[in-house]
DNA sequence: TTTTCATTTCGTTGGTTGACGAATTATATT
DNA sequence: AATATAATTCGTCAACCAACGAAATGAAAA
């Protein structure tokens, strides 16, 4: 039941949703939720051990993707049902509209922001 | 999120792919999971909330079943996923097999059998 | 090697949730 | 009308969970 616990946090649903456009890096998650570094890196490992994200480390940063085809069936039917179904939310739709802005942002000056908060 | 956050708890799955079978009364689904009366109907208050299952009163009993193809989309498509991709786990299995049971047992014995433990 | 820094882990805290029994409701039987 | 009964609601308690800050990790930069 990984998959349906990992789901039930609305905060890990929204981050499922802002992966739709590639990948993005803890911070910029950080950055567009407004939350603690520690508390959206637990939300990412919870969505990663019930397989609905994948990592990749590169330079200084580490990047979570949504999983491509090869993934479990379980898996891709899970996020399509997310993205199909939860994807027209208001706060789904407002998260969208900040990660536009948070994409045009250097990536370093969005790390360099997370400290002075 | 009602949905997720109705699917999030593995006892309210047990009762959707229990449903799978036909629909049930609150009693049946006692019998079967050998919780108190009480959580099997907050239960069915939850993932009825989130119009996973629907009701019906009949003479002294309530029954609960899932929802046909005029359900929401979000609904039909989550109940699918859940059908699909969760009843091979070996608590449904088992439910299947005691559920089967239950069903050959008159419903008002099984009434009365709930007072009595 | 030492420092820097993005991320993770750990411990704490307040709020949520699932389980139960007791009391209540609503309906059917006597 | 009174009783019996299936289901729900309510109050309580223990377990769980999300949020945070502090400390640890580990890799790149100096």
């Amino acid at each position: 039941m990984a998959i349906t616990k990992a789901l039930s946090d609305p905060n890990r649903v929204r981050i499922l949703l802002a992966l739709r456009r590639g990948e993005l890096c803890v911070c910029q998650i950080t950055e567009l939720f407004g939350f603690a570094p520690s508390t959206v890196s637990k939300h990412l490992s919870i969505l990663h051990h019930a397989h609905l994200i994948l990592s990749r480390k590169s330079e200084r940063w580490v990047y979570y993707r949504l999983p491509d085809q090869t993934a479990p069936v379980a898996v891709r039917e899970a996020l399509d049902w997310v993205h199909k179904s939860l994807a027209k939310t208001g706060e789904a739709v407002a998260d969208t509209k900040n990660l536009k802005r948070i994409l045009k942002t250097d990536l370093a000056v969005i790390c360099r922001r997370q400290r002075c908060c």
